[in-house]
DNA sequence: TGCCAGGATGATG
DNA sequence: CATCATCATGGC
């Protein structure tokens, strides 16, 4: 078995990741933790299993692959430090104390692109549901037993109709219309990442079914580019309720993706409007 | 039954 | 340019 191949390594302090706060933020969507808080996850038809113990974030990979997985959990950075300068308003710096020891995911851009299309008005459990089964038909099965992401030319090869099973609706014409981009080479994934970041996200919302939403979290969490802060509703709401007037995002800089997820995680896990006080 | 889920689109003022 | 019905589906 590929078991024999696979040690177990350090990926980090628990201080600097934590894992249930990273892999259920919403960011992702293919972890899963099992009966022992051991989360499962295929990246890149990449297998990691990866957990805590004594305040060690230990996991068990092809040792090939750590470099990978660090450069995935984005621990070249020190999130600690960054979050430092989150003192003003005093509403993100609750945020940022909040969900200290939340990564931003380095994640696969062709996988990140389908996911939020899939995640657009659909629920976590339903969106992880949905991309589930759509690896589990269309991905390839790899040694452990699990799914790879479809690539691009597979689900550019299906029809509305192979697609049913999915049960994901609408979204349907928005996947086939986006991989087929990419496959085309209307859309070129790899190319966006050399670009700047207002190039690369006109580029990707010129695509139909992807709009400034999606466009937003693909930017940052597909291309890891952190210096876009985002434009939907709620979270305006949010910045016009907590932040001082004539807050601009833009002080935070090359940060501004950070306090993204910090503000999204503390809303969302305080039910979103209760704490932010709008309907 | 009705409403919501981190939306996007096209038509309409 | 802002608003709005519509889209498909599952969960509560």
């Amino acid at each position: 078995m590929q078991s024999e191949t696979k040690t177990e390594y350090v990926l980090a302090s628990a201080s600097e990741l934590s894992l249930k706060k990273t892999f259920e933020c919403g960011q992702c969507f293919r972890w899963d933790a099992d009966a022992n808080g051991v989360y499962h996850g295929i990246v890149s038809g990449k297998a990691l299993t990866v957990w805590e113990d004594n305040g060690r974030i230990l996991c068990d990979a092809d040792g090939e692959d750590i470099p990978f997985w660090r450069t995935y959990f984005d621990l070249g950075v020190d999130y600690n430090e960054m979050s430092q300068f989150f003192t003003e308003p005093p509403y993100l710096k609750m945020c940022a104390d909040f969900g200290r020891g939340i990564r931003i995911l380095r994640q696969d851009p062709w996988e990140a692109l389908i996911s939020f299309i899939i995640s657009q008005c659909n629920n976590i459990p339903r969106i992880k549901k949905i991309i589930s089964s759509l690896c589990a038909y269309f991905g390839e099965a790899l040694p452990c037993g699990l799914f790879a992401f479809p690539s691009a030319s597979v689900l550019a090869g299906l029809s509305e109709k192979d697609m049913a099973p999915l049960r994901c609706g609408y979204r349907t014409e928005y996947i086939l219309n986006a991989s087929r981009a990419v496959i085309s080479g209307e859309l070129d994934l790899h190319a966006l990442t050399r670009l700047p970041s207002e190039e690369a996200f006109a580029q990707v919302r010129r695509i139909r079914g992807i709009g400034d939403k999606v466009a937003n979290c693909f930017m940052l969490y597909g291309l890891h580019q952190m210096d876009r802060f985002p434009i939907d509703v709620w979270m305006k709401r949010a910045l016009e309720r907590h932040f001082p007037n004539n807050f601009n995002p833009a002080v935070l800089g090359p940060y501004a993706g950070l306090a993204q997820q910090y503000i999204f995680y503390y809303t969302r896990m305080n039910e979103h409007s209760d704490a932010l006080g709008c309907s």
